[in-house]
Order: C-alpha cells, then sequence, then structure tokens
DNA sequence: TTGCATCCCGTACCCGGGTACGGGCCTACC
DNA sequence: GGTAGGCCCGTACCCGGGTACGGGATGCAA
C-alpha cells in the first residue's frame, strides 16, 4: 500500500514542499519512485510525520526530532532538559509580564515624557 | 558634545554595525556627518538606544519600538496588548510542560516503542 | 608625515522552518 | 489520445534582528 506524495501531505495535515523539506533535512527517508520519477511513500510515512509533528509541538526542534528518531540515546533525559528550557522560557516570560506591569502602573503616556524612576522602559533621557 | 559610532556603540552596549543597521530600519535617525563623512552623534543618541533595547527586553519588536518612538498614540493601550500577548505565550508554554510531564510519567524510552493511549509523543504506529 | 585605529559603504550571510515560483514531465480518467 | 491536475526539480524568498566581509577612506597622535 503505497501513497503518492499529495496523499500522504494531505493525511498529515502538511504541504507537499514540506514533504519534500523534510526529505531534504533528513527527516523523511527517500521514498521508493514510480517509473516516472513520481514519490511512492510507504503509509507508515503518514504516522511519522504525525510523530514529527507531536515532537514540535513539544517544542523540540527539526534537529532534536531527527536526533530522537534514529536512536535518540535516553528520550527520558532529553524529555527532562526540555522541561528545563520550556521552564526558563515561562521565567523569562513571567519577568516581562512584571516589567510589563510596571510600566502600565508608571501610567506614562508617551516614550518622550516618563518620569517614574527605575521605570523598565525609561524614556531617553 | 557629539560622539563618534564606536562610542555610541560602546555606551549603549551595542555594536558599530547595530547602530548602522538601526539607520537604515529608521530608528535612529541620520546623524551628522565630519567633513571626511563619519557619522557625529549627539550624545542623546545614547539614551535612545537604551530606550530601544530596554522596549526590546520588554517583547516589541523593532516595527514596534519604531511606532512607539514616532509618536505612539495610547501608549498604555500598547503596552496592555503587549501584557496580553506574553500571557498568551505563557499559556501556551505551560501546556507544553503538561505533555511533556505527560511524556516523562509514561516513560517511554524510545519513539519506536511507546505504546502509551494518548501520549503527547505518539510513535510512528 | 606616517602609521594605526576607526569608520565608510554595499552586500551577503546567519538562525529555523518552511513557502513560493516557474517551466517541464507524469498519470489517470474520459 | 487528449487534457487536467498532480508531481518533478532547482532556486529564491519570507520572518526578525542583526553579524560578517572586504576594500577603501579618515582621523588623530607622535
Amino acid at each position: 500500500m503505497t501513497l503518492r506524495s499529495g496523499e500522504v501531505a494531505a493525511r498529515a495535515g502538511v504541504s507537499v514542499e514540506t514533504l519534500r523539506y523534510y526529505e531534504r533535512r533528513g527527516i523523511l527517508p527517500e521514498p521508493a519512485r514510480s517509473l516516472g520519477g513520481h514519490r511512492d511513500y510507504p503509509s507508515s510515512t503518514v504516522g511519522l510525520l504525525r510523530t514529527v509533528k507531536a515532537a514540535q509541538r513539544l517544542g523540540f526542534t527539526l534537529d532534536e526530532v531527527v536526533a530522537l528518531l534514529k536512536g535518540a540515546p535516553d528520550l527520558q533525559a532529553r524529555v527532562r532538559d526540555k522541561i528545563a528550557e520550556v521552564e526558563e522560557r515561562i521565567a523569562a516570560l513571567t519577568a516581562v509580564r512584571a516589567d510589563l506591569r510596571a510600566v502600565a502602573d508608571a501610567r506614562c503616556e508617551s516614550l518622550v515624557a516618563c518620569t517614574t524612576p527605575g521605570c523598565p522602559l525609561p524614556c531617553p533621557a
């Protein structure tokens, strides 16, 4: 049971261009070809693509996905590292939010006239 | 009191290339020039750069900074919008973290052999 | 006046994850 | 056997925020 690129793309929710791109990146193995040169994908490719997309949603880059797919040693460790990474980003964003709230509380109406001491968005003095 | 580009860059903690880049982007006004063509910045440029960098740390893009600098109407509204944006990103990351924890709890050791139902990182079936 | 640091300019490149284009074959259906 | 829609390929472009390069001109001090 083989599928053409358009069908794989439709079933996996990606574009045909993305399939070619993933092949270049080494994420998809090179599929068999028809006599005319068209790609003949095994139907398992659809599941593979879903896994890739799921890993991306979890914050893994494509390079990391490649590593995970080809005998990634210690998946759990990678997951733990990624959790730590995500928590760092949450912390950074939380700090940004606090600063934004400080600007909101300072009520300066323009970048030209803020005189609040220690305002996180200081006017060009 | 004017400064050469290298001095402005050093005082503001950016590179000389960045000054040229900001000028192209319309963030820095075109400075006066010496007879030989070298830029002569007013010393106020340093404060302006600090403001730009502060705004960036608060999550504003350079285009948004440009808008803020040139008579941004209603700075407070922009700040409120940015807070909402940051909170969305925090929420998204929090959801990602929850999924990562689910994968950690499922304890699958490789992408090839996970059989946990509803695992956020499903193996290519 | 010579020498060295600094500055000038245009242009190309980096990251990540694709998307878009254009000209030319292939395949399936009627 | 024709024709429409799919697929092929290489290449260039997008986003944002810069960084890097290379060859030439300037500025300043000794």
